[in-house]
DNA sequence: TGCACACTTGAGCATCTATTCAGGAGTTAC
DNA sequence: GTAACTCCTGAATAGATGCTCAAGTGTGCA
């Protein structure tokens, strides 16, 4: 299973050893692989990602009215917030019998914002890896 | 349907006119949150996430030493490549019989490298909305 | 020309996920 | 107390997803 001797794993033949040793020092582990992943997949689907834009533009909402932004029924809404929540995304706060929901902290509002803005202008401040035109 | 007007959507009640009308304003379209979500999904999995890592550590890897450093299956490195691909998140080389895969662009980048210094430095440089402790 | 290699593609399948529906919990007002 | 309201929870179901296996494509070498 030694990388630098080279005697491992390909389906046939044995990988750039050195190449590979180097990248797997500083990788991430597979649990810190798993938890990013984690946390991007609950930004991969609509009505989440739509709830969160809504949040990031409004600051706070309660969770009747995000349902009425995001046009889905409020149990919905409040499933999508449990996840949210329990990854600790988003925050919450009782107010009567309401309860307002609001992006948990600067790194998620980053995030959106980053991807946000990539979405809408081009591709984003790249540019580069574009001189040669493969697939 | 008019939320200006109030007669809408939540399952009983009439929401906040004004905050979802100002909310709707500047909101993200349904398509574009579908767009956002598409991209961050595919960063939601395990495998497509370390395979990413790698390629920020590494530059660019091929196929045969992307499944040696992820330890799943090329099959399953060819897979989860097509559809990063497919994305425009990571581009390829060919090199002979090799193909060399490497992120994208640099929002790409950012992204993986924002999230990575957010897991691992606690939660990262938010600590704001923290003063009442609610769940 | 033929074979080996690196990678891709398609089908099949087990698993996960997001929604809806029905009912429950906590809050306010009477 | 009862009633109305906002939100949460659990079960069930239809749809999406990621893997493996088997076969196909394109490249390099003898």
């Amino acid at each position: 299973m030694d990388a630098v001797t080279g005697l491992d794993a390909c389906t046939t033949r044995e990988p750039d050893d050195a190449r590979v040793a180097a990248t797997r020092e500083h990788l991430v582990t597979p649990d810190e692989a798993s938890r990013l992943a984690d946390q991007f997949r609950l930004l991969g689907d609509p009505t989440r990602a739509q709830i969160l834009y809504a949040l990031l533009e409004a600051g706070e909402l309660c969770v009747c009215d995000l349902a009425t932004v995001v046009e889905v029924s409020d149990t919905a809404v409040s499933h999508a917030l449990r996840l949210l929540r329990a990854a600790r995304i988003v925050a919450s706060r009782r107010a009567g019998r309401m309860i307002y929901y609001r992006l948990a902290d600067a790194h998620v509002r980053m995030l959106l914002d980053l991807s946000r803005e990539h979405l809408r202008h081009g591709t984003t401040g790249d540019r580069e890896e574009r001189r040669a035109g493969h697939a």
